[in-house]
RNA sequence: GCGCCCGUAGCUCAGCUGGAUAGAGCGUCGGCCUCCGGAGCCGAAGGCCACAGGUUCGAAUCCUGUCGGGCGCGCCA
């Protein structure tokens, strides 16, 4: 079943009534396209069609002349009239229509029958996706970059799903190769500190004060078991071991951060598996197969410059060691081989040069680089003293989600978070967001659900019941703040089905401030519980279909709705 | 040098599959609680939407170029 969508239903209706006028002009192809706007000034009715000003070249007439005869037509619709109290041409030729009460009420009527799932299924096309993100190296905290990546994926998955596709996620975990190794001989170096040696750390080492945390819980457990592989210099075993322990330690605690800041994974996938399944040999015998691979001064090239990547891109090192892009194509292979419509991953932009070769490989394999999305999400940069520092594991510098989760919370972070398009840097003063957290919009939208609820307490009270399922109509023409909330909760559908097809949180974010802002100046003009018992009767159900609305709106970007604050 | 992203109010940012007088929060100034939650509301000030061309009825939005900032251009991941 889909959802109650007003601004389709009378999209429907115009288009009914001019496609016969469009055919004669030779574009009947306008009619299934119409664009129904809110118009952004007063006066300029409920929505208003631009349909004229776009015709109008191909009649061969005037704008304002093509709206008259479109307007003719709109008015011989009986259909169309029912809904509308007028019709009228404003500005260079558009076509603004003046909606009735009747119209509205119904639709607020309607949309409250659907409960909580008012704007589901709101999507054309079901696909099934798998959606993988932050995809970390697991060799320390989760800092605020991946909570951004965080942030943004998990809303994305909540709005897709609710859009109405079919959503896993999933984390790529990268526990193989030189970063690794590195991590561990790092470990190993602290380790020994831990017993009392002196060392020497290793030049590229992870700095971070974690890493002495991490050593000191697995020298709580082993005592000084391993200092004898360790010392003067670790050996592979005590290398792997410290790769091992680490990566454990690490990825426990990187579950329990996402979870309190509700991320919650399908799927976590070793990269280390497509080693031991044999996945990056078949991927290799796959390429060569495909004949699109070289072997040049002693390595194998996959020869993506065919598909438009720079230049081509090594496989198999002449060492003979597979590269990352080697498992990666590798393990897209094995997401492709589930059975996926889609494939959406997120990257941080620091990773943006990797896409053409990734998408060359898909080509080179013969699937369809449009099954394969990749959304780049711009860096986020830590302010201290006023001066930018990049977020690095390695150099140590860095907020991780856990400060931010115990500074600001999981909601003011989350909306903070999620409010950025992916594509602007974010810089991310801690003490400035502790101060900002106070003032976050999060709170504006949240006060506004809390407020609500004290309503409709205050109406239970007062024995005055909220209807469920229907709004009755006082019959009193509307106020023109309950138009105004009205027509704000009845964009909801496209809201949600914009934010999914363009791949953007921020919309429900900003969609959810205005809806709060309009629910606020009703609430400051429009008595409810001291209304007419009709009235009230009628304003308690729009009561009702706001909080549904902002309660659904911030549960797609992860944030809580609660009933008093 | 080449590629990707960004440049909108004092600050942080929405808006960018083209629409009418460009929005919000914070900050500044001035109002509103005998009345359903003042974490709210109302009003004021504040803008050559980086710049220059182009496309068209119409450009913050699309195209080209310039300037400024971020990122990338490994047999690292």
């Amino acid at each position: 079943m889909t959802s109650i969508d007003l601004l389709s239903v009378m999209a429907n209706l115009v288009s009914d009534a001019v496609r016969g006028r469009l055919a004669l002009w030779n574009r009947e192809d306008l009619a299934g396209n119409i664009a129904l706007e809110r118009p952004s000034g007063k006066g300029h009715g409920d929505l208003s069609a631009n349909i004229a000003l776009i015709a109008a070249g191909a009649a061969g007439i005037p704008p304002r002349d093509a709206a008259a005869l479109l307007v003719e037509d709109l008015r011989a619709s009986e259909e169309l009239m029912k809904l509308c109290n007028s019709v009228e041409i404003a500005g260079p030729g558009f076509i603004n229509l003046f909606l009735s009460d009747g119209v509205l009420s119904d639709t607020a009527s309607r949309a409250l029958a659907e409960g909580t799932e008012f704007g589901a299924g709101v999507v054309d096309k079901q696909e099934s996706i798998l959606l993988e993100y932050v995809s970390a190296n697991p060799t320390g905290p989760l800092h605020a970059g991946h909570a951004r990546y965080a942030a943004f994926g998990d809303s994305l998955k909540r709005i897709l799903v609710y859009a109405g596709h079919q959503v896993t996620t999933e984390f790529y975990i990268n526990d193989y190769g030189t970063q690794m190794l590195n991590f561990g001989r790092s470990l190993a170096a602290r380790y020994a500190q831990l017993c009392g040696h002196e060392v020497q750390f290793p030049e590229d080492g992870y700095q971070g004060e974690y890493t002495v945390h991490i050593a000191r819980l697995i020298e709580q457990q082993i005592g000084d078991e391993m200092i004898g592989h360790v010392l003067p210099e670790p050996d592979a075993a005590a290398i792997d071991f410290f790769k091992q322990e680490g990566c454990r330690l690490v990825l426990q605690d990187i579950r329990a951060i996402l979870g309190r800041f509700r991320v919650n994974f399908d799927n976590w996938f070793l990269e280390s598996s497509l080693y031991g399944s044999g996945a990056v040999d078949e991927a290799l015998e796959t390429l060569e197969a495909a004949g699109e691979v070289e072997t040049r001064e002693g390595a194998k090239w996959l020869l993506t410059s065919r598909f438009g990547d720079d230049k081509d891109r090594v496989l198999i090192r002449s060492s003979g060691e597979p590269t990352y892009f080697t498992s990666d194509i590798a393990y897209h292979l094995q997401k492709l081989s589930r059975g996926f419509d889609r494939l959406i991953n997120i990257w941080g932009a620091d990773h943006h040069g990797y896409v053409p070769r990734m998408k060359a490989a898909f080509e080179a394999l013969s699937h369809d680089p449009q099954r394969f999305e990749i959304i780049i999400g711009q860096l986020v940069n830590v302010i201290e003293m006023g001066e930018r520092k990049q977020m690095s594991k390695r150099a140590g510098t860095m907020v991780t989600l856990q400060e931010l989760l115990d500074s600001i919370g999981a909601d003011a972070a989350r909306f903070f978070l999620v409010e950025r398009s992916n594509d602007s840097t974010l810089d991310l003063d801690l003490e400035k967001a502790k101060l900002q957290s106070e003032e976050n919009p999060v709170y504006y939208v949240q006060y506004a659900h809390a407020r609500i609820c004290s309503i409709l307490r205050r109406a239970a009270e007062e024995g005055l019941a909220a209807p469920a399922d229907t709004t009755s109509v006082s019959g009193e023409p509307l106020a023109g703040q309950e138009r105004e909330l009205i027509m704000k909760l009845a964009e909801f559908p496209r809201v949600v089905r914009i934010a999914a097809e363009t791949r953007g949180p921020q919309r429900i974010t900003t969609y959810a401030r205005e809806l709060a802002a309009v629910f606020h100046v009703f609430y400051h003009n429009c008595p409810v519980i001291r209304a007419e018992p009709e009235t009230t009767v009628f304003r308690l159900g729009l009561c009702r279909l706001t909080r549904n609305v902002i309660a659904r709106s911030l549960d797609l970007v992860g944030v809580e709705a609660p009933q008093s604050m």
